[in-house]
DNA sequence: ATCAACCGACCGTCCGTTCGGTAGGGTACT
DNA sequence: AGTACCCTACCGAACGGACGGTCGGTTGAT
């Protein structure tokens, strides 16, 4: 055992905790971003964190116990700069939109917790309380902030009415999906062709604006 | 590399003939459907097929090669259906769009090779031919029919012409999304009001349309 | 006689989990 | 001060079970 990384080993310490507990349930998104929930073991994840398996059942009762950890434990700090869009008061409705669909790419695709849909599609049947809580938690925050961005938008005049469902799909289909391939294809030659997150954002936003700036009514093509 | 695929020594028998490798592979692609692929154990799978697990190996060298059948066979007549459309000279350029969308939501969401999705994003890292297989297969063929179809839409005058990364995302997103969502969370009590085929289906086709058609160029928005 | 199809029993491995025990710091009582 | 006690964090070793895969042998049709 050469691995001396703490060379203090207590002292001012105590405010920065990395906490073990903490530390573990890193290593453990990682690795099973990684390697998936049925390919992360135990002792692989013991190991990551320098400890023998055993010690990791002093924190966590089980494997799924630790698993609904790190998908529970985090999404909040994501919702909040999706909220924090919304109730920005400074921006234009186009504005506003492009901020959010901005936030949600980031969420989506570069947050450990956005990535963990694969993961969680993975064990949705094995542990449905997570598919239940990624739901609630997540889903359904993120998609009630657009509605409201894009009603407030319709209220005041500034967006056309457009049917809600569809508009939530075509808002959060295309960034769901572009993450999941990412990490599907990865290593594809193709993959950057096929999948790159800032033109799809960036011509995503446009086409999204289309629908939602009014048009003129004079058009008459039936 | 052909094998010998039909020596066809058997009488009249022949049409109702599962031949034992199609009804494993049937089996096969349920239970990794209903129980993701490191869920599903090869006692499972014979239990399934009625026979032992040690006369699987006869028709499949291993756990993976059987998973690659079921993946790689039987796309083929999905993308053939969407190809009848783009190659329908009857329709016009935006009934071919409707149909054709109604097509790729029919594949994605009902055909068990559609709803591979998330397995496949579950085992990409470990058997990543099996990536390469279903993008260069299937995702890379329904893409090109789609380009196809709005291409010769730009080029006869129908459709405005949009930019093409941004449409294909705009298309198969939240296709993708919705059937990968829909297999997530089953059995949630939102799941038919955040996620209904039919409804998502329609208003999915009307926004693509509204972005497909030509508006008129008096529109002058910065 | 051949050969594909099938079977029962088994193997080695790895997994999640448990058990008994240890080191050490903080009290509380004597 | 000493000591008995406890509690948290940790560890080495092992357990029971499941898994993918193999082996030797048995059909039964050709």
């Amino acid at each position: 055992m050469e691995k001396e990384n703490e060379p203090k080993p207590e002292s001012a310490q105590d405010k920065e905790r990395p906490s073990r507990r903490a530390e573990i349930l890193e290593q453990a998104r990682n690795l099973f971003l990684d390697k998936g929930y049925a390919g992360t073991s135990m002792s692989a994840l013991a190991k990551a964190c320098g400890i023998q398996k055993a010690s990791l059942y002093h924190h966590f009762p089980s494997k799924e116990a630790l698993f609904i950890a790190c998908v529970t434990e985090g999404y909040d700090v994501a919702i909040l700069a999706l909220q924090e869009i919304q109730d920005d008061r400074a921006l234009t409705h186009e504005e506003r939109v492009r901020r959010a669909l901005a936030e949600i790419y980031r969420i989506t695709i570069d947050s450990p917790v956005g990535r963990m849909s694969p993961l969680i599609a993975e064990v949705s049947r094995q542990i449905p309380e997570v598919a239940r809580a990624f739901h609630d938690g997540f889903i359904i925050q993120q998609h009630e902030i657009v509605n409201a961005i894009i009603d407030a938008g319709i209220k005041e005049g500034a967006f056309a009415a457009q049917d809600r469902l569809g508009m939530e799909h075509l808002i959060f289909g295309p960034i769901v999906t572009l993450s999941i391939s990412r990490q599907m294809f990865t290593g594809l030659d193709t993959m950057e062709t096929l999948f790159p997150v800032a033109r799809v954002r960036d011509s995503h936003c446009d086409l999204i604006l289309q629908l939602l700036r009014k048009r003129p009514e004079s058009d008459s093509t039936a």
